[in-house]
DNA sequence: CATATGATTATG
DNA sequence: ATAATCATATGT
């Protein structure tokens, strides 16, 4: 079975609309090693030059933050306190610096290879399989995502986004953005997206 | 060149 | 509650 892309004009909009749109996709990197999966369950936006939360904030562009100022479809990846990665869609238009945040998944294929890349200490009962995606640097770590796969093209055949299942919009939340406090008023609008089946 | 810090996680 | 840990951003 081919695993089907979301196209790139499911990208060309704004990350408000996409955010929520991610939840249910499937995320699947494939590597050396194996390939590894999983449904998106949250996802955050940031809209850039007038989000106070956003690193684009005030149109700022740097090397660190370029990809999100290039085209839709497209991976932004970034180090946090040294030591975690996050994976982030870019979205909107050329010259529009939006992104989403993947900020959790469901795991489902290639869960023994995320055990080992993740070192997972727990006894692996259901229950606490969620636990092995359930933060962005989580699910970097589980996914193998690092710098070497900054600006890929999520319609390439390395690191894609496939349809994945549909989620009822009643089973869609909102809430406050994570972490962002500095960032004032901004910081209290709710642009972050949990799936809760 | 020097310094401060973060869209986090694991552990106590 | 707090340490871990470093690329990036920003200032001098």
């Amino acid at each position: 079975m081919l695993s089907q892309r979301l196209p790139p004009d499911f990208y060309a909009r704004s990350a408000l609309e996409v955010a929520p749109d991610l939840l249910g996709k499937l995320l699947v990197h494939v590597t050396v090693e194996g390939i590894v999966s999983g449904y998106i369950t949250e996802a955050e936006a940031y809209m850039g030059p007038e989000d106070k939360a956003a690193h684009t904030y005030g149109g700022k562009k740097t090397k660190r933050t370029q990809a999100m100022f290039g085209p839709p479809g497209h991976a932004y990846i970034y180090l946090i306190y040294g030591m975690y990665y996050c994976f982030n869609v870019v979205v909107a238009t050329e010259g529009q610096p939006q992104a989403v945040l993947v900020r959790a998944l469901e795991p489902k294929d290639g869960i023994n290879l995320m055990l080992t890349r993740r070192r997972f200490k727990q006894d692996l009962t259901p229950k606490k399989l969620y636990q092995l995606t359930n933060g962005p640097g989580k699910l970097c770590q589980a996914l193998g995502i690092s710098k070497e796969q900054y600006g890929y093209d999520l319609t390439g055949n390395k690191l894609f986004i496939t349809p994945g299942i549909p989620v009822a919009p009643e089973n869609i939340c909102t809430k406050p953005r994570v972490n962002v406090d500095y960032a004032g008023e901004w910081a209290q609008l709710p642009w972050r997206f949990v799936w809760k089946p």
